[in-house]
DNA sequence: GCTTTACCTCAAGCTTGGTTGAGGTACTAA
DNA sequence: TTAGTACCTCAACCAAGCTTGAGGTAAAGC
């Protein structure tokens, strides 16, 4: 059971993504298959590990792109241990940690900047905080400019 | 000074964001402007405001469709109070609020459930967490229907 | 054996939040 | 008056992260 080999619609099922889902994982490079004599998809069910953490880090606003990266650090010829995925989990906590620290530093400057007069200058501390953790990748940068 | 009125690439400039980015949130309905005789945009300073409200919002993870509803609720008879602002502040401070506590929740059960056996289940309490706050509009949702 | 379901590939489409470019008009400063 | 900016509109494009559809093959159930 455990080295059992798995269909895309039943990894699919599992994992709650839709087929399509994971045909895209596995062109970005974030998942691996071989194929079968009828040249059907088969997983490893440690795939079902990688599709779950991929989820699980995305909730947390970390893009594929570095996902790949963190799962690439994974070892390749042998099914990766608890500790492995430990390590993962222990790295992205650390992330995670960060973006919590700059929505509380974002949370405190909110509601005193937002009706103050230095909103669109370049003192206003809602503006001048270190961005490079920002939620959404771009709308960061652009205000300190000025 | 005051009641200036202003071109869209002074406000651009003083704003930190591109003329284009200007047209684009007025086609939104998220700022306003009138035209002079030769239909060029001009604004009343408080767009400036506008403007870096719309960032400071972006900057927590609401995107540009809250936002809007939320600036609606701005009067429109008159130039908004410091008060109406505030309003503002005070609306996303709770929701910042609720993302930081999320994100928390995330993260405590991050390297326990990442390294565990439930990961890929449906008692995994990474995937059963409440997410309709996540942080990208997407990706979440999907684990809940194993 | 036959039907139904699952799977395959490739291309195109969707959403958000803009940016870029073409072709043309208005304003400003010397 | 004449450059040189600044501005206008409209359409097309970008990136991420998928989804959808067309046209066709494989596998599974009765």
């Amino acid at each position: 059971m455990a080295e059992a080999t798995w269909s895309v619609g039943r990894i699919a099922e599992r994992c709650g993504v839709n087929v399509s889902t994971l045909h895209f994982y596995e062109k970005k490079g974030l998942i691996k298959s071989w194929r079968n004599s009828g040249n059907q998809r088969r997983y490893k069910p440690d795939v079902m590990r990688r599709v779950a953490v991929i989820k699980a880090a995305q909730k947390v606003g970390i893009d594929l792109e570095s996902i790949k990266l963190a799962i690439a650090t994974l070892p390749e010829n042998r099914t990766p241990s608890i500790k492995d995925w430990e390590k993962l989990g222990t790295l992205w906590r650390d992330e995670l940690n960060a973006k919590i620290a700059y929505m509380k530093k974002l949370r405190d400057s909110m509601t005193s900047c937002i009706g103050c007069g230095c909103l669109s200058m370049k003192k206003c501390p809602l503006y001048n905080q270190d961005d490079k953790l920002a939620i959404e990748g771009s709308g960061a940068v652009i205000l300190d400019r000025v």
